[in-house]
Order: structure tokens, then C-alpha cells, then sequence
DNA sequence: TAGTGGTCTAGACCACTCA
DNA sequence: GAGTGGTCTAGACCACTAT
């Protein structure tokens, strides 16, 4: 199980950056004389290299030579979970229940949201994810129902919305924004929580091409952390 | 300006996916059959479908083939930036201010969470980031200062401890917790708002090797949205 | 203009794992 | 055992950009 060439490289690089070898905006060597280095082809440097400069690691300009990222962003890579695994990953039973669900002229700022015209009807579901019993997260959902016709006629009896519509449209763009909220009485209900209490706040819109196809808000129980590596 | 011919592979493979040549769980073509109907080299192809499996589109197995991912898991690459940045990226003025700032004896939660002894002084340095002169984050922050004695010194009056520990101790490993949190009656007037306001709230761990440098809790202004693109 | 990274090729061998 | 991806090589040409 001999780890890759390549790896083995980044690893090295990464360690002697650590290490201090080069400094901030320090200009390492290039991928010729890093071959000679470690005694491989130039094509094994480059992909090395190449990995380190999409960490955010050192930063590449053609005949400017590779250099240490003078500004460090480190950036985590959140993986957004179906709520599904997110659940059972904590050892719990998942479960969902839909609480209203009905065909509607959208509001004005969902229609901005969405692109919509101003006569366009969307889905509005309100969708209650529980662990072991317990509520675990309250979403709130808009569906642009001509871009997923389908879904009206959708029973959600085994999939949730948001796992039909995952199953329906995957890998369609999108945007996430993390946010804090205080949950007013509606909310505190649902989550069997006080009015008023700071929840975590997912807002998310998906669409493919340039087709909107839903947008929604997920107020995750108090408590709730969402952690990363860096 | 032509667009490098693994990056159009990997476009119209995604492209076909997303049009549902193949489902969810499916089989695509080997890299010899893609490399053939592309005509490419194998080497082309590979990196392509590479990269689509990084990003999750598919799971490669040997032997296996090449899948579309059954369980589309979308992940989100989260720059987190130096708060400088953040704020300038607004448009505004950044500055800081430090507020306390002592030598102590950490509290056992920090102990435990920094893996010092019983007997380890820390430092703690209360920092608030402002835009354009308003109250744009608090931050608390624990340093080892055995990990990084030079800190003791650093008098903070042009770098904020943020910077000054980004710099210091660049490309360290660490953790990151996102979560919501109620103002206490201290953070909610550093903040300029109301005690028990929902906050965004950042929890950070750092470290080098296995060394723990630092960890601290950053609280955002109420409004503060964090965000992202799939 | 010259140096550096970006990409591509054709071929090879290996490692894993499915049947 | 055999099929597929994982990796590596040696060489080539190109694209960008610092000087």
C-alpha cells in the first residue's frame, strides 16, 4: 500500500512550507528542478503542485513561477448532507412528516427569487424532519412547479421533498447561505422549542441551467453545530 | 481562448448526466471507450472523469467502473476568509480594537480542548472587528503560548491577532464549527445590539502537527449570512 | 523575448475488485 | 482471472506573462 509519488510530493512541499523552507510569497522552485529533486517525471511535480495550488496553498503564474500564498484562505469543504444521512449518521431513525402542501400564486419575494412571472403558481411545502421521533429540523420550501411538473403529482409517502427533488434534478446549480435566525412562535412550535431562541438558518436555491427550481429555509433544532476540516 | 479539452470533457459529461443519459447508480463508459468517442488519450479522460469524482458526480471503483453517484452529496467550498477581508470585500473600512488581553491560567474546558496541562498559562485576547468603524465581530480567542511564544510580544497594533497568527503559523490544521448562538449581556453591547439576539457563531481550532495553537469564538453582527455556490 | 506552467499524447505497468 | 481505474514516464507544443 505505498502511497502515490505524487502524494508522497505534496505532502513533502507542504511540510517544507510548513517548516519555513519558504517563506509568505516566497518563490519555490519549478517543476523542472523539483523533477530533478525528487527524481520523477514533470508531469508528477505538476499534478503535485497543481493539488497545492487548489488548497489554496501556493499560488501559480506561468513564468512567474509558483509561489507560497501570500494571503492564506483556508477553505473548508462543507459536504451538505440529505438531511436523511444526516440524521442516521447520529445513530437516530429518520422520519418526516409534511405539514401543509398546496399549490399557490408565490409571493413577490419568492417570485423575485425564483425569476417567476408574475401570474406563475408554485408549491409551497412545509416539511418537519425528525430523528428518533424528535423534531430535528423545520423546512420551509418553494417549488417552481413548471420546471418539475412532476412533483404535483408526487406522494412524498417515502421520499421527502427535498430527497424527490434530489432524485428528480441532481447536480443542478445552487447557493447556500449559513445564517442565525430567532425562531418566532410558528417555528418554536414545530421545533417544541421558545419563541425567540437562535437557530441555525440554511437558505438554499437550486436551479438548472437557467431554470429556478426551488428555494428553501431549514431551521435546524438549537444546538445544532455543522462542523468542517480545514 | 479555447477551453482546455479535460475541462469540455468533464462539461459534456456532466451535461449528460444532468440530462439523464444515465441514472442515478448507472454505469458510464470506461476510460477507453470515452478516450475513443472523445478523441483524446486515455490520460485526458481520466483527468476529466477525475475530477467529477472529487467533486462527487460519480464514484470510481477498479474493476467496478465509473458510477453516477447514487447518493448525490453536494459539497460546498467555503472560503473563510481573513476578517479583514470579509469586511473589505463590502466595500468598507477595516479596523480592530483589543479589549482584554491577559496571561492566565486556562479553564479547564480550554485545557481539555488544547490538550494542556494542568499547570499551562494561555493567553487570552478579546478582539472586536469593526467596518467602517461599527461593531462588525467579536471574537474571543485562547493561544497556546507555548506553541507560539513569540505572541507574548507581538504588540497587535498593526495586525490583528488573526492576522498576526495566520502569518505566524500559516497552512496549520484546524477545525471549524458553525453554529447559531443568543447574545450574552457583554457580547450583545460590544455588538451595539440586544442581549439574547440570534447570532452567527464561528468556533475555530488550530493546529500544527500536535501542537494546538489556538482556539476561539467568533460572533457575528445579527444579519451576518455566510455564503456559497454548488 | 524567454521562462514557466498548462496541457496533451502514447504507452506502460500496477492495484484493486468484481464475477 | 480479467477488467477497470491509478499512476507514472518522456517528450512535445502551447499560452501566458514577467522582464
Amino acid at each position: 500500500m505505498s502511497t502515490s509519488s505524487h502524494l508522497k510530493i505534496r505532502r513533502s512541499l507542504q511540510d517544507r512550507i510548513q517548516a519555513g523552507e519558504w517563506a509568505l510569497g516566497d518563490r519555490i522552485p519549478d517543476e523542472v528542478a523539483l523533477a530533478h529533486e525528487y527524481s520523477c517525471a514533470r508531469t508528477t511535480v505538476n499534478r503535485a503542485v497543481r493539488a497545492l495550488a487548489e488548497d489554496g496553498i501556493v499560488i501559480r503564474r506561468r513564468k512567474g513561477g509558483t509561489r507560497v500564498n501570500p494571503t492564506p484562505t483556508r477553505q473548508a469543504k462543507l459536504r451538505i448532507p440529505i438531511l436523511r444521512q444526516q440524521v442516521e449518521e447520529t445513530g437516530k431513525d429518520y422520519s418526516f412528516s409534511i405539514g401543509k402542501r398546496s399549490v399557490r400564486d408565490a409571493p413577490s419575494s419568492i417570485r423575485r427569487k425564483l425569476h417567476l412571472g408574475a401570474t406563475a403558481k408554485a408549491l409551497y411545502i412545509e416539511t418537519t424532519h425528525l430523528a428518533d421521533g424528535e423534531p430535528f429540523a423545520f423546512e420551509s420550501r418553494w417549488v417552481n412547479i413548471a420546471a418539475v411538473p412532476d412533483i404535483a403529482e408526487a406522494s412524498f409517502n417515502e421520499l421527502s421533498p427535498n430527497e424527490w427533488l434530489v432524485q428528480s434534478v441532481p447536480f443542478s446549480n445552487g447557493s447556500v447561505e449559513f445564517s442565525a435566525a430567532s425562531t418566532d412562535r410558528k417555528v418554536a412550535r414545530i421545533l417544541c422549542t421558545e419563541e425567540g431562541e437562535a437557530v441555525f438558518l440554511v437558505d438554499r436555491t437550486t436551479w438548472r441551467d437557467h431554470d429556478f427550481i426551488t428555494t428553501m429555509k431549514l431551521f435546524y433544532q438549537p444546538g445544532f453545530r455543522l462542523r468542517s476540516d480545514l
